[in-house]
DNA sequence: AGCCGATGTTGACATCGACAACATCACGAT
DNA sequence: ATCGTGATGTTGTCGATGTCAACATCGGCT
Protein backbone atom coordinates (compact mmCIF):
# COMPACT_ATOMS: atom_id res chain seq x y z
CA UNK A 1 0.00 0.00 0.00
CA UNK A 2 2.14 2.75 1.47
CA UNK A 3 5.55 3.06 -0.75
CA UNK A 4 8.37 0.86 0.43
CA UNK A 5 9.83 2.10 4.06
CA UNK A 6 13.63 2.11 3.86
CA UNK A 7 13.95 0.96 7.42
CA UNK A 8 12.32 1.36 10.85
CA UNK A 9 11.46 5.12 10.49
CA UNK A 10 9.74 6.76 7.13
CA UNK A 11 11.83 8.85 5.61
CA UNK A 12 13.67 9.85 8.52
CA UNK A 13 16.12 12.15 6.42
CA UNK A 14 13.11 14.41 5.68
CA UNK A 15 11.61 13.73 9.12
CA UNK A 16 14.99 15.28 10.41
CA UNK A 17 14.89 18.12 7.44
CA UNK A 18 11.59 19.45 8.84
CA UNK A 19 12.39 19.01 12.57
CA UNK A 20 15.29 21.25 11.88
CA UNK A 21 13.65 23.80 10.28
CA UNK A 22 10.46 23.94 12.91
CA UNK A 23 13.20 24.18 15.61
CA UNK A 24 15.23 26.82 13.95
CA UNK A 25 11.68 28.62 13.83
CA UNK A 26 11.19 28.38 17.34
CA UNK A 27 14.69 28.67 19.01
CA UNK A 28 16.80 30.36 16.60
CA UNK A 29 19.56 29.03 14.78
CA UNK A 30 22.15 29.08 17.70
CA UNK A 31 19.73 27.61 20.46
CA UNK A 32 19.21 24.95 17.55
CA UNK A 33 19.77 21.46 18.81
CA UNK A 34 21.06 18.16 16.90
CA UNK A 35 19.41 16.09 19.81
CA UNK A 36 16.78 18.07 20.51
CA UNK A 37 15.42 17.14 15.87
CA UNK A 38 16.03 13.54 17.17
CA UNK A 39 13.82 13.88 20.12
CA UNK A 40 11.39 15.47 17.78
CA UNK A 41 11.81 12.87 15.18
CA UNK A 42 11.23 9.90 17.84
CA UNK A 43 14.89 8.66 17.75
CA UNK A 44 17.70 8.31 19.69
CA UNK A 45 20.12 11.06 19.80
CA UNK A 46 22.09 9.30 17.56
CA UNK A 47 20.19 8.57 14.37
CA UNK A 48 20.87 11.75 13.24
CA UNK A 49 24.27 10.59 12.43
CA UNK A 50 23.39 7.79 9.90
CA UNK A 51 21.86 10.31 7.46
CA UNK A 52 24.37 13.81 8.12
CA UNK A 53 27.99 13.26 9.10
CA UNK A 54 27.59 16.63 11.45
CA UNK A 55 25.30 19.20 12.71
CA UNK A 56 26.90 21.92 10.17
CA UNK A 57 26.27 18.71 7.66
CA UNK A 58 22.39 18.96 8.64
CA UNK A 59 22.42 22.65 8.40
CA UNK A 60 23.78 22.51 5.10
CA UNK A 61 21.37 20.04 3.97
CA UNK A 62 18.69 22.58 4.95
CA UNK A 63 20.47 25.51 3.29
CA UNK A 64 20.50 22.95 -0.13
CA UNK A 65 16.92 22.78 0.49
CA UNK A 66 16.21 26.53 0.61
CA UNK A 67 18.29 27.19 -2.31
CA UNK A 68 16.37 24.68 -4.32
CA UNK A 69 12.64 26.56 -3.13
CA UNK A 70 14.35 29.82 -3.79
CA UNK A 71 14.80 28.86 -7.35
CA UNK A 72 11.68 27.40 -7.65
CA UNK A 73 9.83 30.52 -6.12
CA UNK A 74 12.07 33.04 -8.52
CA UNK A 75 10.99 31.47 -11.50
CA UNK A 76 7.52 30.83 -10.71
CA UNK A 77 7.04 34.19 -10.11
CA UNK A 78 8.55 35.06 -13.32
CA UNK A 79 5.54 34.72 -15.82
CA UNK A 80 6.59 34.76 -19.43
CA UNK A 81 4.15 37.49 -20.73
CA UNK A 82 5.51 39.88 -19.32
CA UNK A 83 8.92 42.29 -20.73
CA UNK A 84 12.55 41.89 -19.49
CA UNK A 85 12.19 44.47 -17.39
CA UNK A 86 9.00 43.74 -15.47
CA UNK A 87 10.57 39.96 -15.26
CA UNK A 88 13.32 41.11 -13.73
CA UNK A 89 11.31 42.98 -10.94
CA UNK A 90 9.37 39.56 -10.39
CA UNK A 91 12.20 38.03 -9.93
CA UNK A 92 13.72 40.55 -7.28
CA UNK A 93 10.05 39.93 -5.50
CA UNK A 94 10.21 36.33 -5.79
CA UNK A 95 13.24 36.61 -3.47
CA UNK A 96 11.44 38.21 -1.04
CA UNK A 97 8.80 36.23 -1.06
CA UNK A 98 10.62 33.31 -0.48
CA UNK A 99 12.40 34.77 2.55
CA UNK A 100 9.50 35.65 3.96
CA UNK A 101 8.09 32.45 3.44
CA UNK A 102 10.90 30.48 4.56
CA UNK A 103 12.92 33.02 6.71
CA UNK A 104 14.79 29.57 8.47
CA UNK A 105 16.24 28.75 5.52
CA UNK A 106 17.21 32.08 4.23
CA UNK A 107 19.32 32.31 7.59
CA UNK A 108 20.60 29.11 7.59
CA UNK A 109 21.81 29.57 3.54
CA UNK A 110 23.57 33.19 4.71
CA UNK A 111 24.51 32.55 8.15
CA UNK A 112 26.35 29.32 7.64
CA UNK A 113 29.95 28.50 8.25
CA UNK A 114 32.02 28.54 5.51
CA UNK A 115 33.34 25.16 5.15
CA UNK A 116 29.87 23.70 4.67
CA UNK A 117 29.25 25.96 1.52
CA UNK A 118 30.78 23.90 -0.90
CA UNK A 119 27.66 21.94 -0.92
CA UNK A 120 25.46 24.51 -1.47
CA UNK A 121 27.63 26.05 -4.10
CA UNK A 122 26.30 24.59 -7.07
CA UNK A 123 22.47 24.98 -5.80
CA UNK A 124 23.19 28.76 -5.48
CA UNK A 125 24.65 29.14 -8.64
CA UNK A 126 21.20 28.08 -10.01
CA UNK A 127 19.84 30.76 -8.29
CA UNK A 128 22.52 33.06 -8.99
CA UNK A 129 22.06 32.43 -12.61
CA UNK A 130 18.15 33.01 -12.66
CA UNK A 131 18.96 36.65 -11.91
CA UNK A 132 21.89 37.02 -14.06
CA UNK A 133 19.44 35.84 -17.17
CA UNK A 134 17.00 38.10 -16.33
CA UNK A 135 19.73 40.49 -16.63
CA UNK A 136 20.99 39.93 -19.92
CA UNK A 137 17.48 39.24 -21.03
CA UNK A 138 16.53 43.03 -20.06
CA UNK A 139 20.00 44.04 -21.89
CA UNK A 140 19.11 42.29 -25.15
CA UNK A 141 15.77 44.11 -25.30
CA UNK A 142 18.01 47.08 -24.99
CA UNK A 143 16.25 48.36 -21.37
CA UNK A 144 19.60 47.89 -19.71
CA UNK A 145 23.03 49.32 -21.04
CA UNK A 146 24.97 46.63 -23.08
CA UNK A 147 28.26 45.28 -20.85
CA UNK A 148 29.01 43.02 -18.04
CA UNK A 149 25.74 41.88 -16.21
CA UNK A 150 27.54 41.12 -13.07
CA UNK A 151 27.71 44.49 -11.24
CA UNK A 152 23.71 44.83 -12.08
CA UNK A 153 23.14 41.18 -11.10
CA UNK A 154 24.76 42.07 -8.03
CA UNK A 155 23.32 45.36 -7.30
CA UNK A 156 19.95 43.78 -7.44
CA UNK A 157 21.20 41.09 -5.61
CA UNK A 158 21.96 43.68 -2.75
CA UNK A 159 18.69 45.53 -2.56
CA UNK A 160 16.50 42.63 -2.17
CA UNK A 161 18.78 40.46 0.01
CA UNK A 162 18.87 43.63 2.16
CA UNK A 163 15.44 43.87 2.28
CA UNK A 164 15.06 40.04 3.16
CA UNK A 165 17.08 40.17 5.73
CA UNK A 166 15.57 43.23 7.30
CA UNK A 167 12.08 42.49 7.04
CA UNK A 168 13.37 39.02 8.69
CA UNK A 169 15.14 40.41 11.30
CA UNK A 170 12.23 42.65 12.08
CA UNK A 171 14.19 45.63 11.19
CA UNK A 172 11.36 46.94 8.61
CA UNK A 173 8.17 47.00 10.75
CA UNK A 174 5.95 46.16 8.32
CA UNK A 175 3.37 43.48 7.36
CA UNK A 176 3.84 40.64 5.15
CA UNK A 177 1.97 42.02 2.27
CA UNK A 178 3.25 45.78 2.71
CA UNK A 179 6.88 44.29 2.26
CA UNK A 180 6.06 42.81 -1.26
CA UNK A 181 4.30 45.62 -1.81
CA UNK A 182 7.46 48.35 -0.40
CA UNK A 183 9.86 45.55 -2.61
CA UNK A 184 7.90 46.60 -5.71
CA UNK A 185 8.37 50.38 -4.84
CA UNK A 186 12.39 49.72 -4.09
CA UNK A 187 12.78 47.53 -7.12
CA UNK A 188 10.97 49.95 -9.37
CA UNK A 189 13.19 52.91 -8.04
CA UNK A 190 16.16 50.92 -8.34
CA UNK A 191 14.98 50.48 -12.18
CA UNK A 192 14.49 53.49 -13.54
CA UNK A 193 18.44 54.44 -12.20
CA UNK A 194 19.36 51.86 -14.50
CA UNK A 195 17.16 51.87 -17.61
CA UNK A 196 18.66 53.20 -20.40
CA UNK A 197 17.37 56.82 -20.84
CA UNK A 198 14.22 57.14 -22.84
CA UNK A 199 12.96 53.48 -22.41
CA UNK A 200 9.26 52.58 -20.90
CA UNK A 201 10.40 51.94 -16.78
CA UNK A 202 8.69 49.17 -14.95
CA UNK A 203 5.79 50.23 -13.00
CA UNK B 1 52.38 55.47 37.03
CA UNK B 2 49.83 53.20 34.97
CA UNK B 3 46.21 54.40 35.23
CA UNK B 4 44.45 53.30 38.05
CA UNK B 5 43.19 49.86 37.93
CA UNK B 6 39.60 49.00 38.66
CA UNK B 7 40.64 45.64 40.37
CA UNK B 8 43.05 42.39 39.71
CA UNK B 9 42.60 42.89 36.08
CA UNK B 10 42.86 45.84 33.75
CA UNK B 11 39.47 46.57 32.89
CA UNK B 12 38.63 43.09 32.10
CA UNK B 13 35.28 43.83 30.72
CA UNK B 14 36.86 45.77 27.77
CA UNK B 15 39.50 43.48 27.58
CA UNK B 16 37.30 40.64 27.01
CA UNK B 17 35.07 42.72 24.30
CA UNK B 18 38.40 42.35 22.36
CA UNK B 19 38.66 39.11 23.19
CA UNK B 20 35.23 37.58 22.44
CA UNK B 21 35.47 39.61 18.84
CA UNK B 22 38.60 38.35 18.16
CA UNK B 23 37.58 34.68 18.52
CA UNK B 24 34.09 35.66 16.60
CA UNK B 25 36.52 36.39 13.46
CA UNK B 26 38.80 33.08 13.92
CA UNK B 27 35.84 30.85 14.21
CA UNK B 28 32.44 32.33 13.74
CA UNK B 29 29.81 33.38 15.75
CA UNK B 30 27.91 29.52 15.97
CA UNK B 31 31.76 28.24 17.00
CA UNK B 32 32.29 30.89 19.61
CA UNK B 33 32.46 30.15 23.51
CA UNK B 34 32.70 31.72 26.64
CA UNK B 35 35.00 30.03 27.96
CA UNK B 36 37.43 29.96 25.36
CA UNK B 37 37.02 34.50 25.63
CA UNK B 38 38.04 33.90 29.65
CA UNK B 39 41.08 31.73 28.32
CA UNK B 40 42.06 34.22 25.89
CA UNK B 41 41.84 37.22 28.50
CA UNK B 42 43.92 35.36 31.41
CA UNK B 43 40.84 34.44 33.79
CA UNK B 44 39.28 31.96 35.08
CA UNK B 45 36.10 30.39 33.27
CA UNK B 46 33.49 31.91 35.35
CA UNK B 47 35.03 35.44 36.21
CA UNK B 48 32.94 36.98 32.60
CA UNK B 49 29.93 36.49 34.50
CA UNK B 50 30.73 39.41 36.70
CA UNK B 51 30.88 41.34 33.84
CA UNK B 52 27.94 39.98 31.82
CA UNK B 53 25.29 38.12 32.58
CA UNK B 54 25.21 35.21 30.06
CA UNK B 55 26.98 34.83 26.77
CA UNK B 56 24.17 36.67 25.01
CA UNK B 57 24.88 39.77 27.05
CA UNK B 58 28.02 39.90 26.02
CA UNK B 59 27.55 39.42 22.38
CA UNK B 60 24.80 42.06 23.00
CA UNK B 61 27.94 44.16 24.66
CA UNK B 62 29.41 43.20 21.46
CA UNK B 63 26.30 44.72 18.89
CA UNK B 64 25.88 47.85 20.61
CA UNK B 65 29.54 48.66 20.37
CA UNK B 66 29.39 48.08 16.74
CA UNK B 67 26.19 50.01 16.61
CA UNK B 68 28.35 53.33 18.24
CA UNK B 69 31.11 52.37 15.59
CA UNK B 70 28.34 52.40 12.96
CA UNK B 71 27.58 55.92 13.53
CA UNK B 72 30.73 57.00 14.29
CA UNK B 73 31.85 55.87 10.93
CA UNK B 74 28.97 56.86 8.77
CA UNK B 75 29.14 60.41 10.60
CA UNK B 76 32.95 61.23 9.82
CA UNK B 77 31.80 59.86 5.92
CA UNK B 78 29.75 62.31 5.47
CA UNK B 79 31.90 65.80 5.01
CA UNK B 80 29.64 68.62 5.82
CA UNK B 81 30.65 70.84 2.53
CA UNK B 82 29.26 68.36 0.13
CA UNK B 83 24.71 68.54 -1.38
CA UNK B 84 22.62 66.58 0.60
CA UNK B 85 22.65 63.84 -1.72
CA UNK B 86 26.09 63.17 -1.98
CA UNK B 87 25.94 63.23 1.89
CA UNK B 88 23.66 60.39 1.18
CA UNK B 89 26.01 58.88 -0.73
CA UNK B 90 28.45 59.25 1.68
CA UNK B 91 26.65 58.00 4.70
CA UNK B 92 25.52 54.62 2.45
CA UNK B 93 29.39 54.11 1.81
CA UNK B 94 30.01 54.71 5.39
CA UNK B 95 27.47 52.08 6.54
CA UNK B 96 29.82 49.69 4.10
CA UNK B 97 33.46 50.89 5.20
CA UNK B 98 32.00 50.24 8.62
CA UNK B 99 30.76 46.57 8.22
CA UNK B 100 34.52 45.87 5.81
CA UNK B 101 36.08 46.93 9.07
CA UNK B 102 34.17 45.15 11.37
CA UNK B 103 32.82 41.96 10.01
CA UNK B 104 32.43 40.28 13.17
CA UNK B 105 29.94 43.22 14.68
CA UNK B 106 27.97 43.15 11.43
CA UNK B 107 27.45 39.89 12.11
CA UNK B 108 26.61 39.92 15.86
CA UNK B 109 24.31 43.41 15.77
CA UNK B 110 21.69 41.45 13.06
CA UNK B 111 22.16 38.18 13.62
CA UNK B 112 21.03 38.09 17.49
CA UNK B 113 18.29 35.98 19.01
CA UNK B 114 15.32 38.79 19.72
CA UNK B 115 15.15 39.16 23.51
CA UNK B 116 18.63 40.70 23.29
CA UNK B 117 18.19 43.19 21.10
CA UNK B 118 16.66 45.83 23.92
CA UNK B 119 19.76 46.91 24.64
CA UNK B 120 20.58 47.78 21.22
CA UNK B 121 17.03 49.45 20.44
CA UNK B 122 18.72 52.59 21.63
CA UNK B 123 22.17 52.72 20.36
CA UNK B 124 19.83 50.74 17.36
CA UNK B 125 18.06 53.92 16.46
CA UNK B 126 20.86 56.42 16.48
CA UNK B 127 22.81 54.85 13.52
CA UNK B 128 19.20 54.74 11.96
CA UNK B 129 18.08 58.47 12.49
CA UNK B 130 21.60 59.09 11.09
CA UNK B 131 19.97 57.95 7.42
CA UNK B 132 16.94 59.41 8.60
CA UNK B 133 18.16 63.31 8.65
CA UNK B 134 19.99 62.52 5.34
CA UNK B 135 16.90 61.92 3.84
CA UNK B 136 15.10 64.86 5.14
CA UNK B 137 17.70 67.14 4.04
CA UNK B 138 17.62 66.00 0.82
CA UNK B 139 13.68 66.92 0.65
CA UNK B 140 14.58 69.88 2.31
CA UNK B 141 16.79 70.86 -0.41
CA UNK B 142 14.25 69.42 -3.27
CA UNK B 143 16.64 66.86 -4.11
CA UNK B 144 14.13 64.41 -3.02
CA UNK B 145 10.12 64.29 -3.20
CA UNK B 146 8.60 65.34 0.07
CA UNK B 147 6.61 62.78 1.68
CA UNK B 148 6.98 60.18 4.38
CA UNK B 149 10.71 59.58 4.67
CA UNK B 150 10.42 55.96 5.85
CA UNK B 151 10.33 54.14 2.67
CA UNK B 152 13.19 56.01 0.96
CA UNK B 153 15.37 55.18 4.44
CA UNK B 154 14.29 51.40 4.30
CA UNK B 155 15.34 51.52 0.23
CA UNK B 156 18.82 53.10 1.08
CA UNK B 157 19.49 51.01 4.29
CA UNK B 158 18.11 47.73 2.53
CA UNK B 159 20.53 48.23 -0.73
CA UNK B 160 23.72 48.96 1.24
CA UNK B 161 22.57 46.45 3.99
CA UNK B 162 22.35 43.36 1.34
CA UNK B 163 25.90 45.07 -0.11
CA UNK B 164 27.47 44.50 3.10
CA UNK B 165 26.22 41.19 3.80
CA UNK B 166 26.73 39.79 0.66
CA UNK B 167 30.26 41.06 0.38
CA UNK B 168 31.31 39.95 4.07
CA UNK B 169 30.01 36.07 3.56
CA UNK B 170 32.06 36.28 0.39
CA UNK B 171 29.20 36.28 -1.89
CA UNK B 172 30.65 39.57 -4.02
CA UNK B 173 34.19 38.45 -5.44
CA UNK B 174 35.96 42.05 -4.70
CA UNK B 175 38.44 43.17 -2.89
CA UNK B 176 37.77 45.58 -0.18
CA UNK B 177 38.40 48.62 -2.55
CA UNK B 178 36.26 47.29 -5.40
CA UNK B 179 33.53 46.50 -3.15
CA UNK B 180 33.77 50.37 -1.78
CA UNK B 181 34.02 51.35 -5.55
CA UNK B 182 30.55 49.10 -5.66
CA UNK B 183 28.87 50.36 -3.45
CA UNK B 184 29.51 54.14 -4.81
CA UNK B 185 28.46 52.67 -8.11
CA UNK B 186 25.42 50.86 -6.53
CA UNK B 187 24.14 53.73 -5.01
CA UNK B 188 24.06 56.49 -7.32
CA UNK B 189 22.34 54.04 -9.44
CA UNK B 190 19.69 54.07 -6.72
CA UNK B 191 19.35 57.62 -6.29
CA UNK B 192 19.04 58.31 -10.30
CA UNK B 193 15.66 56.51 -9.72
CA UNK B 194 15.28 58.35 -6.44
CA UNK B 195 15.82 61.56 -7.44
CA UNK B 196 12.83 63.90 -8.96
CA UNK B 197 12.98 65.00 -12.29
CA UNK B 198 15.34 67.54 -13.86
CA UNK B 199 17.73 67.96 -10.30
CA UNK B 200 21.48 67.55 -10.59
CA UNK B 201 21.97 63.62 -9.94
CA UNK B 202 24.63 62.32 -7.84
CA UNK B 203 28.48 60.95 -8.75
C1' DA C 1 41.93 48.92 62.32
C1' DG C 2 38.20 46.59 60.49
C1' DC C 3 34.31 45.59 57.82
C1' DC C 4 31.76 45.23 53.30
C1' DG C 5 30.97 44.97 48.64
C1' DA C 6 33.07 44.25 44.28
C1' DT C 7 35.78 41.16 41.68
C1' DG C 8 37.83 36.66 40.65
C1' DT C 9 38.23 31.32 41.59
C1' DT C 10 36.94 26.58 42.41
C1' DG C 11 33.62 23.05 42.16
C1' DA C 12 29.56 21.04 40.43
C1' DC C 13 25.62 19.78 37.24
C1' DA C 14 22.86 19.17 33.12
C1' DT C 15 23.38 19.23 28.30
C1' DC C 16 25.61 19.04 23.93
C1' DG C 17 28.36 17.10 19.75
C1' DA C 18 30.74 13.27 18.50
C1' DC C 19 32.80 8.56 18.69
C1' DA C 20 32.56 3.40 19.50
C1' DA C 21 30.28 -0.77 20.23
C1' DC C 22 26.20 -3.21 19.82
C1' DA C 23 21.42 -4.44 18.12
C1' DT C 24 17.95 -4.97 14.47
C1' DC C 25 16.09 -5.40 10.12
C1' DA C 26 15.98 -5.84 4.73
C1' DC C 27 17.54 -8.30 1.02
C1' DG C 28 20.33 -10.91 -2.22
C1' DA C 29 23.43 -15.03 -2.97
C1' DT C 30 23.72 -19.75 -2.29
C1' DA D 1 14.71 -21.65 2.60
C1' DT D 2 18.91 -20.01 4.94
C1' DC D 3 22.30 -17.17 6.01
C1' DG D 4 25.08 -13.28 6.21
C1' DT D 5 26.10 -8.68 5.03
C1' DG D 6 25.33 -3.93 4.96
C1' DA D 7 22.22 -0.20 6.18
C1' DT D 8 19.83 1.83 9.95
C1' DG D 9 18.92 2.75 14.83
C1' DT D 10 20.36 2.38 20.04
C1' DT D 11 23.10 2.53 24.21
C1' DG D 12 27.15 4.03 26.50
C1' DT D 13 30.68 7.19 26.89
C1' DC D 14 33.89 11.32 26.74
C1' DG D 15 35.46 16.03 26.63
C1' DA D 16 33.62 20.63 26.42
C1' DT D 17 30.22 24.12 27.37
C1' DG D 18 26.83 27.49 29.94
C1' DT D 19 25.42 28.48 34.28
C1' DC D 20 24.72 28.24 39.35
C1' DA D 21 26.57 28.12 44.19
C1' DA D 22 30.11 28.54 47.52
C1' DC D 23 34.38 30.38 48.58
C1' DA D 24 38.52 33.53 48.29
C1' DT D 25 40.74 38.06 47.67
C1' DC D 26 41.28 42.80 47.53
C1' DG D 27 40.14 48.05 47.84
C1' DG D 28 37.78 51.82 49.90
C1' DC D 29 34.92 53.82 53.65
C1' DT D 30 33.92 54.45 58.58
Amino acid sequence: MTEPQPYHHANLRKTLLDAAVALIGEVGPRAFTLREVARRAGVSHNAPYRHFASKDELLAAVAVEGFDRMTAVMEKAMKPGNSPLERLQLCGCGYVEFALRWPQHLLVMFDLPVRARNDCEAVGANAFQVLLDCITEAQRAGDLAAGDPLPSAWTAWSLVHGIAKLANSGNLPLTRKATLEFTRNATRTMFDGMVVKGRPRAR
